[in-house]
DNA sequence: ACAAAATATGGAGACAGTCTCCACTTGTCA
DNA sequence: TGACAAGTGGAGACTGTCTCCATATTTTGT
């Protein structure tokens, strides 16, 4: 997957600064700015951001790609560390607080998996078979039933992250979580 | 909410083969094509169009409006007919299989319950609405945990819509249907 | 039946983003 | 240090959206 490329000085800079303020931006919660007020926001041409990252999701993948990994293996952590319906629930639970506090990893996340782009999809599969090894667990230890894939987890999880912006957010996405939960026991 | 406004009789004929003309192109799974061509393919003028239509969701809000009242009008039989929790069952099965037969209709949706416009947000207020209210029904009666709004259902609902096109569509969303069920008794 | 008033039409063109292209700059390596 | 590779930037082509208004059609009043 990562090639070995080796790239330039001046280019590996670029491309920090370039997630460094799209970071700062989407923190603020500027998300809908013109992508070519973007590279000169950051500093840069025009061609530069283009080359670097080909569409506006793809610099939203880079800036929160840690944070994405971060809950990836906070759920490999739960997962051999507590009882697989506990690690689930924490999972779940954790993830809508994150989204709480981070709008444009909401933001992203809707858009990664709405996407179509094969290529972009990296971001989520990644989340979606943490999901999968949770439920797994949990079928071989009969703690949470064994009928269900991670497909259905993952939209509703998409489902929540696109209401990121409504008012009701929190209790509507902590009563789905609840309801999936109680769902998912065998 | 429906102003009295007698429309004169050509801009009637045209509203109409705009909305037929739409339902053509849905119906052939053309989302995509370009507003103003569309226009053009209807036989109209590009003018013409956006006066009865501001925003391609609003001429998608039209086209499926009637569908979405009847799946409204269904909610509201079920729920004076049967069992609470059946009826539930009921709706939200018959939710998915329509959205199966209908891939229109499941992009239409996505976007009026992403959509922050006020105005388009009606077509989806009434199906909350239904939701709601067989939520309601089914707390009074006990059949149904009451504790759970009809925000998180929609939520569920937004993402079964955002993933129509998916391989795994059909399945992934009848299993999250049962988690939901499932989780909803009392 | 006719004219005036009200309403609607269509499509040229203004506008706003996106994205490409390539002459030039910067970094790397021997 | 020179030569080659890699990267840059931003002008401008391109694409789709949407507005504006001279013209056409319908309705209303007599």
């Amino acid at each position: 997957m990562t090639d070995a490329k080796p790239l330039r000085a001046d280019a590996r800079r670029n491309r920090a600064t370039l997630i460094a303020k799209a970071r700062e931006l989407f923190t603020d919660g500027c998300f809908d700015l013109r992508f070519d007020d973007f590279a000169k926001l950051a500093g840069v041409g025009t061609g530069t951001l283009y080359r670097h990252f080909p569409t506006r999701e793809a610099l939203a993948e880079a800036v929160y790609q840690e944070e994405l990994a971060a809950m990836c293996a906070r759920a490999a952590e739960l997962r051999t560390t507590r009882p697989a319906d506990e690690a689930l629930e924490s999972f779940l639970r954790g993830f809508v607080d994150h989204l709480c506090a981070h709008e444009g990893l909401a933001r992203t996340l809707t858009s990664l998996m709405a996407g179509q782009s094969a290529a972009l999809a990296d971001g989520t599969r990644a989340l979606t078979q943490a999901v999968a090894d949770l439920l797994t667990t949990g079928a071989a230890s009969g703690s949470l039933r064994d009928d269900v894939g991670p497909g259905a987890i993952m939209m509703a999880l998409h489902g929540i992250c696109a209401a990121y912006d409504q008012p009701t957010f929190k209790p509507d996405a902590d009563a789905l979580i609840t309801l999936l939960l109680a769902g998912l026991k065998p």
